[in-house]
DNA sequence: GTCTATATGTTGATAGAC
DNA sequence: GTCTATCAACATATAGAC
C-alpha cells in the first residue's frame, strides 16, 4: 500500500494534480500524532495539505472518518496476523514468537498508523469502537501467552496479566522512538525485542 | 504531597471551602491525560471542578502553568532519583537496578503526572522544556546502562541505544495500565519488570 | 473564591461558484 | 479538485462586582 504525503506523488497517482484520500490521510495521520486527534483542527490539516479546508470535504466526509480510516489500516494489518498459518499451528511457544514478530513487522510497516492506535484515550464513538478491536486482539494473544504458560516455556513467579501486559508494553512503546530507514533494521529490531523478554538483558 | 480530587477535603485542606491550586491541578491532570493537553479546554475543566472558567484563573495564571505544574512535579521525582546515596556508588548493575526501581516507585506513586510527562509531543514551550529536563534524565540512566554493559553485567548483542529504549519502553508503558490500589503492588511490580528485563520471561 | 459579561479569535462543516 | 463566504458554537483570557 502506497501513502504518499504530497500531492500528486508520481509513483502513488498517475493523472491530474492534487490530493488523493491516502494521500490525505497520511498527513492528516501524521499531524494527529503530532497534536492528538482532538486537538488537530481541519484548519491545520488544510495549512499542512496546502488547500483549504472545504477542499479536504471533497477527500472525506468528516474528521472522524479521517481517524476512522486511519485505524482501520493499522487493526486490519494486526488482525491479520492472528490468521496466518504460524499463528494458528504448533507449541504455544513457537506460535507466540510468531504472533509477536507479526505484530512487530506491522507495527513498523504501518509505524504511524499503529502510533495514533496505540495513543487512543476513547473519547469518541470511533475511538471506542477501535479500542474494542484492539482489546480483541489483546486477548487473543493474552491467550496464547497462558498457553506458553501452561505448556511450561514461560515462567510462573510472574502472574499471567502482568506477562502480558510487559510484552505489550515493551512491543507498543517502540512506535514512540523507532524510525524506519534508520541503522536498525525491522528485523534485528525483533530479534533483539525477542532476545530481551524472553532471555533477559544479562550477560549469562 | 497530597493531591486531592475535590474541594475541602479535610485532610488536604483546613478552613474555608472552595479548591485551593493542588486540587485544581489533581483534576486538571486527569482530564490532560484523558483528552491530552491541547485538547482540554478550561471550559471542561471549570465543568468538572463544579466552578466557572474564570474561576479557575484564580488558582492559577494561565493554562501552560497547569502543565507546567503538573510536569515539574513529574519531573522532579525522577530527578530525585538519581541524587539518592544508592545512584552513586557500587557497581555499575547494582546502582542501574537502584534507579529503575526508584524510577518505578516515582512513577506508580505519582502516576497522573508522569503519565502527563511521557505523553507529550512538545508542540508549546513548555512542553519543550519538560522534554529536555526528561531527556536529561534519560541521558544519566543511559549512561548507567552503558557502564553496566562495559561492567559485563549486559549482554554485548543487542545495541546499548536499543538496549536503553526497550529499557525505558519497557518501564513508561506501565503507566497505561498499572493503577495502585489494585491486586498487584508496586513492589512486585517492580519486582516483575526488573526479572523480566533482566531474566528473561523464558523458564530456564 | 467565585461570579457574570465580554473581547477576540478558531472550531467543524456547508453552500455554491469555477 | 479546489475555491470563497458563511455559520453557530466554542476557545483563552480579562474586567470588575460580590
Amino acid at each position: 500500500m502506497t501513502v504518499a504525503g504530497s500531492p500528486s506523488t508520481p509513483a502513488a497517482r498517475r493523472g491530474r494534480p492534487g490530493y488523493d484520500q491516502q494521500s490525505v490521510l497520511a498527513v492528516a495521520v501524521a499531524a494527529f500524532n503530532r497534536h492528538g486527534y482532538e486537538a488537530t483542527s481541519m484548519g491545520m490539516l488544510a495549512e499542512e495539505l496546502g488547500i483549504s479546508k472545504s477542499a479536504i470535504y471533497h477527500h472525506v466526509p468528516s474528521k472522524g472518518d479521517l481517524l476512522r480510516l486511519a485505524l482501520d489500516h493499522a487493526l486490519g494489518g494486526l488482525e491479520s496476523v492472528l490468521t496466518r498459518p504460524g499463528a494458528m499451528v504448533g507449541a504455544a511457544d513457537a506460535r507466540l514468537e510468531f504472533v509477536l514478530r507479526g505484530t512487530l513487522a506491522v507495527l513498523t510497516e504501518r509505524l504511524p498508523f499503529v502510533t495514533l492506535l496505540l495513543r487512543l484515550r476513547g473519547n469518541t464513538d470511533v475511538e471506542r469502537e477501535a479500542l474494542e478491536r484492539r482489546r480483541t486482539f489483546d486477548r487473543e494473544v493474552a491467550a496464547l501467552v497462558d498457553a506458553a504458560r501452561h505448556e511450561g516455556s514461560i515462567r510462573r513467579d510472574i502472574d499471567p496479566r502482568t506477562t502480558t501486559r510487559l510484552i505489550f508494553g515493551t512491543i507498543n512503546s517502540i512506535v514512540e522512538w523507532y524510525r524506519p530507514g534508520g541503522p536498525l533494521t525491522a528485523d534485528k529490531l525483533a530479534d533483539d525485542v525477542i532476545l530481551m523478554v524472553f532471555d533477559g538483558l544479562h550477560r549469562r
